[in-house]
Formats: structure tokens, C-alpha cells, sequence
DNA sequence: TGTATGACCCTGA
DNA sequence: CTCAGGGCCATAC
């Protein structure tokens, strides 16, 4: 996995696969999208992605449930605004975990049944 | 080639 | 809880 291009796919692929009002933290996204220990260069990937591309980048955060924007930027309330939208809870910085729905152990299954 | 810079992560104090 | 330190990996200059 050493092609840019066929690794920002993978990524993409992902985070296009993360169900509505899940999270998964940048580490894990790598680790998805066969990238171990390369959670930089998902930021960077998703930096990269095409806006047409629609992707819900916001359920994509630091681990620990972190939003790693700076507290009162545009992207960190845009952020915010959209966890929210989809039923999270957002406080300050900090993403609050989900009492119901899929655990992160089940997170797999999750992701990968279809 | 070398250095600086991140939408990162983990551990220990 | 915060903070620093080290590790990590790709990009930009």
C-alpha cells in the first residue's frame, strides 16, 4: 500500500462506510483502511478529498473522542454542528461517547457486515 | 539532503 | 485534568 493515490482511496472508502452517528478516531481509520500507524496521513487524506465527494469527515475524530480543530474555529463548530445533527453529544471539544448503539468492539462488525 | 509542519497517538508525570 | 516528550509518516520548501 505504498501508491498515494490507491491509500487515499482506501481511506476515503472508510470513512465513506462509517454509519450515520458513529465516530472512529483517525488511528482507526488507518488501521481500516490497512494502514497501521499512518492516522497522519488520514488528516491528510481528508484534506486532499474532493468536496464532490461528499464525505462525512466529521465523524472522524481524535482519539479519545477529541475534535482536534481548534475550540472556536469554523471547522471545529461545523464539526460540532453536524455530530450533533446526527444525535451526538458535543461538549466543548470533546465528543461524548455513545451510551446506545454499536461499541466500539462491535464497531467491526458494524463496518464490515454487507 | 535537511528541516519544519501537521485535521495524529500513546505514555508517564 | 493538563502537559511534555517521543514516535510516527507524508508534504512543502
Amino acid at each position: 500500500m505504498n501508491d498515494p493515490q490507491q491509500a487515499m482511496a482506501s481511506v476515503w472508502r472508510i470513512v465513506r462506510a462509517i454509519p450515520r452517528g458513529a465516530t472512529l478516531s483517525y488511528g482507526e481509520v488507518a488501521r481500516q483502511a490497512g494502514l497501521p500507524r499512518r492516522a497522519r496521513w488520514v488528516a491528510v487524506a481528508l484534506k486532499a478529498a474532493p468536496p464532490k465527494l461528499r464525505l462525512p469527515w466529521h465523524r472522524v475524530i481524535g482519539a479519545g473522542g477529541r475534535i482536534l480543530f481548534p475550540a472556536g474555529s469554523r471547522a471545529q463548530r461545523e464539526q460540532a454542528r453536524r455530530l450533533r445533527a446526527e444525535g451526538r453529544d458535543v461538549r466543548g471539544n470533546r465528543v461524548i461517547a455513545v451510551a446506545r448503539g454499536p461499541r466500539a468492539s462491535d464497531l467491526d462488525a458494524w463496518l464490515w457486515r454487507s
